[in-house]
DNA sequence: CTATAATTGTTAACAGCATTAACTTTTCAT
DNA sequence: ATGAAAAGTTAATGCTGTTAACAATTATAG
């Protein structure tokens, strides 16, 4: 790992230009993610940031990549804190589920880059993005993992077992992720879980259920606790 | 309503307008939006376009508007459509819950037009786009009253009561409406489902749970049915 | 220590974008 | 038929990403 002088130069090179265009969208929004800013913010010339990337598509890539990862990482955090103070995996996943809606709300636009349309003419390779994108839904199912083998959820009802459509390829996603069969209903769960509260952070961030529910933060927590109560949590 | 001969032949060509942008959105996504693409396919130079818009964010908005009221139409077919079948109003509100994901992708670029981000530096102006925007949700919540007074939805436990943090606001909400206050419950569930399913749209549409779950068509069905069974509904 | 190569940066230019101003043509109404 | 209103054009401004050609800097090898 060891660096030449150069190396760690242009590193630093890279770092500042991420830093200042992930400062412009912020400020600015994604339309804010301009080359020619960019580059006047640091004192360059334009044109000189293409000896740092190809195009300004991969700058996106790159920014995308690393918002997937810190928003997972803002999860696991989370999870971690709970766990640390005891939580159990119930309370670590409703930890973990109010994580997803702080980290989308303390950084609006870099939510919006990865799970809106970020910039028109742009489309995310996915190869490059699945993995960073996979990592939460997979912390999710994990939890749920957990809290179906300590017994905090037991699901009943239409929760009780997968729906038969679906059984062959939730077990195919599993093996692709060399995870265990018997944790079919936790990622059918995750699966389940995952939109619920995404659909309310979208809707929210774009401001159509704020004005008619008023307290989101309220709001919100009662349909993460419905969520689990559905699932068949029981405190 | 009598149009002069010039004033019909403006609607024309406003109408021809918002149909070639349309077009080019569905071709080339959101990007495609460009008044000298839309110009040049009407054989028309760019700057005439701005006699028919203010600007380019003024045709957006009026597309949106127009996007916002196809949805909430489409689902008022489907609506009906389910009624004049003879359909219960647990059966007409998953006929609309269906709806909205078939015209989600039907018009995966309308859509994301007016749930997503749509075009950098671009902001709906709320005061137009809010009273089409309801429309959606007023009418699974219009469905909610029904299947209440009906008797079909019989909720319990948790959703048997509204949340009292969020009665006060709710309520003001429907005074607003002027839609009576008994209506309050109905509100809420309105506003736990419409983010449910469209949170499974939303992350469907960029390809974050397809390759998991396999047939979404099914997968949808499923949580459309969990939704009306959480909610209390019973065949 | 010097010469050579690699890296980093610059200037100039191209093509595309929205938008405005000034001017011309077409169309309608008095 | 005349004059006003509407519609469309050309020319220009100032943005954007991107490329090519060239200059400066920096690291490495002899």
């Amino acid at each position: 790992m060891a660096m030449t002088r150069r190396e760690r130069q242009r590193e630093a090179t890279i770092a500042e230009i991420k830093s200042v265009a992930r400062q412009q969208m912020a400020q600015y929004g994604t339309a804010g993610l301009s080359i020619r800013a960019i580059a006047g913010a640091m004192g360059l010339t334009p044109p000189a940031l293409y000896r740092y990337f190809d195009n300004l598509n991969e700058l996106i890539t790159q920014l995308i990549v690393e918002n997937f990862n810190a928003l997972a990482d803002a999860l696991a955090v989370a999870r971690d804190e709970s766990a640390g103070q005891g939580g159990s995996s119930g309370v670590q996943m409703m930890a973990a589920l109010l994580a997803y809606r702080r980290w989308a709300l303390l950084h609006p636009v870099d939510f919006q880059l990865i799970y809106g349309n970020p910039i028109p003419g742009y489309e995310a390779p996915r190869e490059v993005t699945v993995a960073p994108a996979s990592r939460t839904l997979r912390i999710f199912t994990e939890l749920c993992v957990a809290m179906l083998a300590s017994g905090e959820i037991r699901p009943t009802g239409r929760y009780a077992r997968i729906p038969p459509e679906l059984e062959a390829t939730l077990q195919d996603s599993l093996k692709y992720a060399q995870a265990p069969e018997e944790h079919t209903l936790a990622l059918y769960f995750g699966v389940i879980g995952w939109p619920r509260i995404h659909g309310i952070i979208m809707l929210e961030l774009f401001g159509h259920i704020g004005p008619i529910v008023g307290d989101l933060d309220v709001f919100y927590r009662i349909q993460v606790e419905n969520l689990m109560h559905d699932l068949g949590y029981r405190t």
